[in-house]
DNA sequence: TGTACATCAGTGAACGCGCGTTCACTGATGTAC
DNA sequence: TGTACATCAGTGAACGCGCGTTCACTGATGTAC
């Protein structure tokens, strides 16, 4: 039972320029609707946002992509602004997603103290990988688009695995240091926007900046002092 | 003498659709050649950045600026790249001597510790109040086009008021830092990336990131702040 | 169990936009004689 | 001192491109009876 679900699978498009013949792409649909268009819109743009960054989010390619009509995608999102807010969304989830990744041993620890200063050190490595693993996606995170002036994300709405953004994991890793006596309480209002500022510009250097070309292990070397800066500065 | 320079104001142009009337634009040239238009172009440029960052930069809009037809650009600058890299050179000026502006009270100060701490903090603060007064041009500086994907200035050429460029400004201020004991030599190599980083990062927290809508006492204080973290945890 | 019908996800064609760039040209300049 | 001419800075028109978006439509769905 219950699997009998999409017998819609049906008739056979014919009607653009003879297709009935076999060179058919292989994502082609053979139905007239799509099934799960919205969510085919959306990785499609994610993928070019993974390929080129926020610039390369164009509706119409996307349509391109999930093999449908380009006005086809008003059905599911009311602009083009909306769909790429929606991969921002998506990327976002990831760099949420990598911070956990090396936040997890981290928090393993014993010593509250030594934990806290790891979990911080975590949150900075997971940022500063994800932007060179996943450069168009991390640009799409965090950079405003020129043209359009727009906002950077406000971490309102969920999004890594715990429940948590970027933001929220960087908070919480700022406020176990004050718990553990690592950082003064004194020091801790607007810390974010110190720890931030440091590993942002660092990933930046990485990725476009006069650092692009350095190999992975100066990088990495980089990113152990700077995040050595930010923890005995802060 | 001297002065009967552009002796060339002869022929008033009306080959355009009756433009014998008075209703010409003040800006309006007539003379069949321009005289300057290099450096109209390049203005009409560099005002475009300051006002809407590199995507702002539009050959066509230059030449309308200009008073010029669109290709006539093409006599002065081989493509829109070219115009661009132009364009980014002025900014690079504009940042060098943002930062010489700070660095002279500094370089002032007698004690030589004291001197090379000023130095930096004053880069510092002439490349996070550049950002944030002129933020087109600061963008066009150092901002990867997206699509392009073009480099970051290296700094080869010369440009701010002492012939400096802003990476060599930064690595000045660091020598002077061994050189007085303020820092040691073996933290020296590199140190200009952790600094880059910290700096270029708040900047843009400043002008599109989650700090955009902070006041300007607010993002002194931070500024002040992170100058401290890079001097003390260098 | 069958059928009429409202719903709405897709189509096809077109729109206006502005861009960078190329072509063959024309008009003013300044130099060689 | 005057004139022919090479030079080259501008013009006008057009190109192809790809975008986001709108319009009136058509085809499949699933629900109410």
């Amino acid at each position: 039972m219950m699997n009998a679900k999409p017998l819609r699978v049906r008739i056979l498009r014919q009607n653009q320029q003879n297709r009935s013949d076999i060179d058919v792409p292989p994502s082609a649909r053979d139905t007239y609707r799509h099934g799960d268009l919205r969510r085919a819109l959306l990785g499609a743009a994610v993928d070019l946002a993974r390929e080129g960054g926020p610039q390369a989010i164009v509706l119409r390619e996307a349509t391109r992509r999930a093999g449908v009509a380009p006005n086809a995608a008003y059905r599911h999102f009311a602009s083009h602004r909306a769909l790429f807010d929606a991969v921002r969304g998506v990327a976002l989830a990831e760099v949420a997603r990598a911070m956990e990744a090396e936040l997890a041993p981290a928090e393993a620890l014993p010593d509250p103290s030594e934990r806290a200063r790891a979990m911080l050190a975590a949150v900075g490595r997971g940022y500063l990988a994800f932007a060179q693993r996943e450069t168009g996606l991390f640009r799409t995170a965090f950079f405003g688009d020129d043209a359009r002036a727009t906002d950077w994300p406000d971490d309102a709405r969920p999004v890594g695995d715990t429940g948590m953004g970027p933001f929220q994991l960087l908070s919480h890793a700022l406020d176990a240091m004050v718990q553990a006596g690592a950082l003064a309480a004194g020091r801790r209002p607007g810390a974010e926007y110190l720890a931030w500022s440091a590993v942002h510009g660092l990933a930046l250097l990485c990725i476009e900046g006069p650092l692009r070309r350095a190999d992975a292990a100066h990088r990495l070397q980089l990113a152990a002092r700077l995040l050595r800066m930010v923890e005995v500065g802060l």
